[in-house]
DNA sequence: ACTTGACTTAGACATTGTCCATTGTAGGAT
DNA sequence: ATCCTACAATGGACAATGTCTAAGTCAAGT
């Protein structure tokens, strides 16, 4: 089940309690949580797991590379624990639900020379926006 | 020069000092400000103008489309006024340094059916990281 | 020049995120 | 099993960004 779990007891990453919990409230597909609502599901399993430890565990959990950020939304980030598949986000603008998504070919080869400005490009990060099924019903 | 405010003028868009402050502000290419980038050089033109007032100006300007939000950089949204050449992001991780570029072919083909999950997709937003020229450099 | 509805203002408030000094504890050493 | 110690957790202050409201002001039509 917890691969994320596995993973970083394999890095040597100290665990607690706290760690834990937040390590298995990110665990799975397709979650996209952001920190408030990972510390609300934290609190549900450890009361006592301050906001400051939830913040201070998922920058850690994105320094491994455990974790991604991602800024689908526009406002808080969110945080993305299928870190080792590549992957873009599909997003709901009405309601904001998010799904991983596989696009074909490789956009990073989609940017001639030409439009680098001398930058070393290492990253591509690409958003689809639309209406799930869901909003368009209503 | 400013053809933002062309345009508004053009829509019938109630002028005001203010108005005509952020969107004089905002006109140019390459342009990627923050709602507080913005208000500071508002506050230079005009030293009386209020945060609220840039964040309702910013906000109509989206809503008329004549202004894009982009969230390449993960804390404050930025406004990019370059509404109507259709355009993607490339960002330093390092510096935060903001170009438009124009990648080849159409992200949005990319997406197969079976990875649009009954969304209905309107919208790609891609945006490139990496290093720039200077950061490099350093 | 009026009048009116839309615009602006200042500041309180809300949300999201960071920092720090103190207290607690996991895991190795004894 | 117990003790140590470095690392982790706590909570509360602070910072950054964004939203809202009540009251005053003004652009534009008549």
């Amino acid at each position: 089940m917890s691969d994320l779990l596995e993973r970083l007891r394999g890095r040597g990453w100290r665990m607690t309690a706290q760690r834990r919990v937040v390590a298995e409230v990110l665990d799975g597909e397709h979650v996209h949580l952001t920190a408030d609502e990972v510390h609300a599901r934290a609190v549900g399993r450890l009361p006592e797991i301050s906001r400051a430890t939830v913040y201070n565990t998922l920058g850690e959990l994105v320094s491994l590379g455990e974790v991604l950020e991602v800024a689908t939304d526009k406002r808080a980030k969110r945080y993305d624990p299928n870190a080792h598949q590549p992957h873009h986000h599909l997003v709901c603008a009405q309601c904001g639900a998010i799904r991983d998504v596989h696009p074909i070919g490789n956009p990073l080869a989609d940017l001639p020379d030409s439009e680098r400005f001398g930058f070393t490009v290492s990253d591509v990060e690409v958003t689809y926006r639309g209406t799930c099924p869901n909003c368009a019903a209503a």
